[in-house]
DNA sequence: GCCAACGTTGGC
DNA sequence: GCCAACGTTGGC
């Protein structure tokens, strides 16, 4: 099983949006970057991501998801009333693709950016690095494990 | 809203 | 294949 780190605008697309979905979950679409999307393509079922808001107040991870289904032609390329569409998708050869992600948790706090930074087992996150701007990444199972015990630890200090 | 960092595009 | 121009991302 994979570890990834996906992320979503809020405002666009949110972590409780994603809870909504229900067990089923929704499909991921959108993502029009090519390392992204190659990363999409190696995901399968099973496979657990983080949930991290971009690009607002309080940017971190807020929770985790699971694929639910393996990458496969992204529809909304297709469409030209859809923003993300891109005329030079062809349904028959389909350049942009999405996985299926359902809702498994959501953290009690945000962990945050500055948080993030401030572990040094997470040096070498991909999220990170100066001017990374994917928002699909892989994460090793060594930082899955430092930030699900900083969940942990969160959890602790809020009783 | 600003702007640095980065990816993509297209002329040559 | 180079690289300037442009568009986008995302923290601040």
């Amino acid at each position: 099983m994979s570890y990834w780190l996906m992320k979503s605008e809020p405002d666009v697309f949110s972590i409780d949006d994603l809870r909504r979905k229900g067990p089923r979950g929704t499909h991921w679409d959108g993502v029009r970057n090519y390392q992204a999307r190659n990363f999409m393509r190696e995901m399968k079922p099973g496979d657990q991501a983080f949930f991290y808001h971009s690009n607002c107040k309080e940017p971190g991870i807020v929770g985790v998801m699971e694929v639910v289904r393996e990458a496969y032609p992204d529809h909304t390329a297709f469409d030209p009333k859809d923003p993300h569409f891109d005329p030079k998708s062809d349904p028959a050869r389909p350049r942009w693709y999405m996985v299926d992600v359902a809702y498994v948790e959501k953290f009690p706090r945000t962990i945050t950016l500055d948080a993030l930074r401030l572990n040094h087992s997470l040096a070498e996150m991909l999220i990170l690095r100066r001017g990374n701007r994917l928002s699909v990444t892989p994460v090793t199972a060594s930082e899955w494990k430092a930030v699900m015990k900083m969940v942990a630890s969160s959890t602790d200090h809020s009783r």
